[in-house]
DNA sequence: AGCACGCCGACT
DNA sequence: GTCGGCGTGCTC
């Protein structure tokens, strides 16, 4: 049949299968098939370059580019269809989007076992029920297992899998002809863990949570994006309930709920599991194993599911039944993927919810300035851009008796702290403790000491692989740096000049704990950073403890300050966050007030009034002012205008191309090309381009080498998202092309959030 | 990204 | 004499 003719190779049926393959290489790859049955959308096994791969299907065709010789034919055909139409259609989008290789982009969407070469078998779990009256002619007088499975199936509504065997092990075989005859059918049901005694306490919604439900509930059809302003305690969640509710009376419908870091807000899924618990709810996220992640990612792609909560990755799963989508925290950074495809889950949803035809609800008590933007649009100029999403603003407390926390700043400039803490926090603490409440002591830092100093020579501990400080951690005896790992011994006497008087200089979480202890001895003193919390469910121990009231005083990192209710605190105290106040980094401040509004929510959930005291050098900076008076409008304001005025996101659109190599020279001849020909792109299509983007020169991060890497990189930005994506397409075309490629590691981050 | 093919140093 | 170092080149 085949000829040996030359070109056009043409074969006589559609016997080539066009493959997306896990590699770098942003292309198709065309096979044999060698008389298998293979289906658009089937995963296969073919050869590659000398090992085996997973791919998927994206067409059946009958000719090829390839010369025929170098065909090589499928291995194996799985018979499932992982990704549907709309997957696809989002992550052709992201791929183009993101500039990253589509076969790449659909593989990562997959859970692992789906991308392995041994069949994945799914444990899904079966509930059985009669369709219709059997006719006695189809239950021979011999068959006697099919006769009392169809009893056991006449008693009960439904039978599971586990009753059906009890009957008999062949209880499949003799059950199948019913099955196939449709007179008993089946229905998956979702492996739900045991949800909370269903707390019957449904709160009543207040006006603004009443009204923000009605406005969404008005607009289900359609793409429809929210921002969902609340302040902490303010009860989102509970407005998701209510949306939940309504939504998931249809029962043709999914609903998907994105969280930054599930394994950080167990009270979430809690508290969507008792309140919605007669609907299937399966979760997503990095600490499922992985035919756990496999089940639950086939129940939603099944549409058994009916709630999936889950982390970014969670936003590419396939939902026949979308009806809508929730992103709660949605500042977050931690939706930012920072390897591989580097999507934003936020960005990504909107998309997704665009494509669907559905509404996506942004949840925050401190938005991302790019959706305050979205959400309000631009104000201070005429004619300035019209809000895209819809505002809805919850600025009550839900409990009623609770009251906003009031916000102090400590002045450090005069009474200098000792050992960290000013007498006035202290005295705080001693309140406290007198009253029997609980305080938490707040500082982004973990370890003892930042930095391990010479008094003679001004010596200071170095990463050996990075350009950062080696951190002091005096429990475990080493010098470690956070950004690498690495560890290295502390050194006796000072490297440099053999002076023995080596000195911790400033505070972290092991040494305001340590200080704590000697202040204040009687008290029970907890901490909580990434070194205390290795153990699986260190942390839930530790929190029921805070709130069974064995813990006085909780010293911790940003760890602590998402999410948890603790209704005897009611003191938070916030040091050293004066460094986030002039970084260079122009979204620190953005970040910095949305963390303490985050930590100052932990104080006063309850009844009692809580109080939070920052200790700060700079009192009269506006971050604080607007703080106290906790009014995110007016400080996001200012910030906008800033960022107006300077060009930066959300006023303009950015990329990074990140290069990195153990030589700089190197980067950075590979950066110096490639704004050089970015920017000869740029001025011969400046006819053509709807705006002429913007290409710096070459320049390196403030961590200059990360793990032995030297790095750098090149901005690039313009205030017309679709001027950029075209600089970008050819950009990356031109680096993929180039002989220095190979010899250094390279990134292209569209909308970065770091560099 | 991997893996193979390919030419130069210290070892059973 | 080989085992293996990782340089470059390709993958249907």
């Amino acid at each position: 049949m085949c000829s040996t003719s030359a070109a056009p190779q043409v074969t006589t049926s559609a016997s080539i299968v066009r493959v997306v393959l896990d590699v770098p290489l942003d292309r198709e790859f065309d096979y044999l098939n060698p008389g298998l049955v293979i289906k658009v959308g089937n995963r296969v096994v073919v050869p590659f370059a000398g090992r085996q791969l997973v791919g998927i299907v994206m067409a059946l065709v009958n000719e090829t580019d390839i010369p025929l010789p170098k065909l090589k034919a499928v291995l194996q055909v799985f018979d499932d269809v992982p990704l549907d139409a709309a997957s696809f259609k989002l992550l052709r989008f992201c791929a183009d989007y993101y500039h990253y290789p589509f076969g790449q982009t659909v593989l990562s969407s997959l859970p692992l076992r789906l991308r392995q070469i041994k069949p994945a078998v799914s444990r899904k779990m079966w509930l059985y029920h009669l369709a219709q009256a059997v006719p006695d002619a189809l239950i021979g007088k011999r068959q006697q297992v099919l006769a009392r499975l169809l009893a056991l199936l006449q008693q009960h509504a439904e039978c599971s899998e586990a009753m059906l065997a009890a009957v008999s092990a062949t209880w499949r075989k003799a059950l199948q002809p019913l099955l196939d005859g449709g007179y008993v059918s089946r229905r998956e049901v979702i492996a739900t863990r045991p949800s909370m005694p269903a707390s019957a306490q449904v709160p009543e919604l207040n006006d603004e949570q009443a009204a923000a439900v009605e406005a969404i509930l008005g607009r289900l059809h359609g793409f429809q994006p929210w921002l969902l302003f609340g302040i902490t305690g303010s009860g989102k969640t509970e407005v998701y309930i209510r949306l939940l509710e309504k939504v998931l009376a249809d029962p043709q419908s999914q609903v998907l709920i994105m969280v930054p870091e599930i394994n950080l807000t167990p009270q979430l899924e809690s508290r969507f599991r008792s309140r919605l618990s007669e609907y299937a709810l399966v979760t997503l996220h990095s600490h499922l194993s992985e035919s756990e992640r496999l089940q639950n990612w086939q129940a939603a792609q099944s549409g058994a599911a009916r709630i999936v909560i889950g982390t970014r990755l969670s936003v590419f799963t396939p939902m026949p039944h979308l009806k809508l989508m929730i992103l709660d925290e949605e500042h977050d950074s931690s939706y930012k993927q920072q390897d591989g495809m580097r999507y934003h889950a936020r960005d990504v949803a909107l998309v997704r919810a665009k494509q669907h035809g559905v509404p996506v609800v942004l949840g925050s008590a401190t938005p991302s300035l790019e959706s305050w933007y979205n959400a309000t649009g631009d104000q201070e100029h005429a004619g300035g851009r019209k809000p895209i999403y819809r505002l809805l603003t919850l600025n009550k407390r839900a409990v009623a008796q609770a009251t906003l926390p009031r916000i102090f700043c400590i002045d450090t400039a005069h009474p200098p702290p000792e050992a960290g803490l000013t007498p006035l926090l202290k005295q705080a603490i001693e309140q406290r403790l007198q009253r029997g409440e609980q305080s938490l002591l707040f500082i982004n830092r973990r370890g003892y000491a930042p930095v391990l100093h010479c008094s003679a020579c001004q010596w200071l501990a170095d990463c050996r692989r990075c350009s950062a400080k080696a951190v002091l951690h005096l429990r475990q005896r080493v010098l470690r740096c956070h950004h690498c790992g690495d560890e290295q011994p502390i050194p006796l006497q000072c490297p440099s000049c053999g002076n023995p008087d080596l000195r911790p200089v400033g505070q972290a979480t092991q040494r305001i704990e340590e200080t704590l202890q000697q202040v204040f001895p009687q008290a029970r003193v907890a901490r909580v950073d990434r070194d205390t919390i290795q153990a699986k469910d260190a942390l839930t121990t530790l929190l029921s403890e805070v709130h069974a009231g064995e813990i006085d005083i909780l010293v911790g990192t940003q760890m602590l300050a998402k999410g948890h209710d603790f209704a005897n605190l009611t003191l938070v105290g916030v040091l050293d966050t004066d460094s986030a106040l002039y970084s260079p980094d122009y979204r620190a401040s953005e970040r910095l007030f949305a963390q303490l509004m985050q930590v100052a929510g932990r104080a006063g959930r309850g009844e009692k009034p809580g109080e939070v005291l920052i200790q700060t050098a700079f009192p009269q900076h506006p971050l604080f002012t607007a703080l106290r008076e906790q009014n995110y409008a007016e400080f996001a304001q200012a910030l906008l205008q800033e960022r107006m005025a300077m060009q930066f996101p959300p006023a303009t659109y950015i990329a990074v191309m990140k290069a990195e190599a153990t030589e700089y020279a190197l980067v950075n001849q590979f950066l110096t090309e490639f704004s050089l020909a970015a920017r000869a792109y740029v001025d011969q299509h400046a006819a053509t381009l709807p705006d002429q983007p913007l290409i710096y020169d070459p320049v390196r991060p403030g961590l200059a080498r990360l793990n032995r890497m030297e790095r750098g990189y090149v901005m690039m930005q313009s205030a017309h998202r679709n001027a950029l994506q075209q600089l970008l397409q050819v950009a990356v075309a031109w680096v993929r092309a180039h002989p220095l490629q190979a010899k250094i590691r390279w990134v292209l981050d569209v909308d970065a959030l770091e560099y």
